[in-house]
DNA sequence: GGGTATGAGACTGATATACTCCTATTATTG
DNA sequence: CAATAATAGGAGTATATCAGTCTCATACCC
């Protein structure tokens, strides 16, 4: 089981094509550059727009840029918003239903590894990405 | 999303029942002792059983037991019978869909912690879970 | 052989995934 | 200032997975 699916895939290969053109791109660009479906880049982009992540402008030469700095958006914020929030499991993410709350052996050592992945998903930054794309281009000059 | 499916969740329950049972017990009992639907518990059981991890007595007193100790069986063991190998993405997994696998920027730090998770999953045993089933019954008393 | 238990697997409804197509809006152009 | 072209917005669809049920065959004990 893939815990990103493709659509964060996606959503991570546009921002970081965003976070490189600093400036409105648009869709089809974006979709020829990062090999995505055009049309599902689309709504992508829409749910990405829609959390506040992407500012868009319609019309001839609009398209999409980020709303705040690479530096500040996470690869978790990107997985939240395009897939929802990330969790061990859906027992332990919500304990109205567990109802084996008080005695599940799994619940505490479980929930520790999800909080410690999410950690991890949230230090890695899309500027780092960016950072790495670039640096790639300048030594093949 | 949640990585650990409820199926798994319900496997890592019967066996962590099975580790307190130390003998063959019926689906019917494990069912009712765990809170899984019985006829959706029996299905769950046969692909442990394929995969090795239960050994299985037809019969009048038969059942189910662990084939081996709850010492050498982790979390891991039951994600990966269950759901299957768990990964980071279905892109990172598989080189051979990538297609952009010299340049992506992600690659690296994801499956760096797709690995970790996985050893994490790989230490958390059932017979851990299983003493802790027990401590807390001793306590009781 | 009768009764109890598992084994194998077909079948189903609901939800999520991955993608496509049509519509509304904006900016330039004649 | 309308026509047009470029763009985003949003509805819709096919397929797969999840979660569970049901049936029937098989093995075992008395
Ligand atoms: S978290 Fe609910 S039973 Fe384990
Ligand atoms: S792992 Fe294939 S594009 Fe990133």
């Amino acid at each position: 089981m893939a815990i990103i699916t493709r659509e964060t895939d996606y959503a991570l290969r546009a921002l970081t094509g965003l976070a490189l053109a600093d400036d409105f791109l648009p869709v089809s660009t974006l979709a020829e550059q990062e090999e995505v479906p055009p049309d599902f880049l689309r709504k992508i982009m829409q749910r990405l727009h829609q959390a506040g992540i992407v500012e868009s402008s319609q019309g001839p030469f609009g398209g999409y840029r980020l709303a705040r700095s690479a530096r500040r958006l996470s690869v978790l914020d990107v997985v939240e918003t395009v897939q929802g929030p990330l969790v061990m499991s859906e027992c332990i993410s919500r304990p109205e239903i567990c109802g084996r709350i008080d005695y599940c052996p799994f619940r505490r050592r479980l929930s520790a590894l999800g909080a410690g992945l999410n950690a991890k998903l949230a230090k890695v930054r899309i500027s780092d990405a960016a950072n790495e794309i670039q640096s790639a281009r300048e030594a093949a000059k």
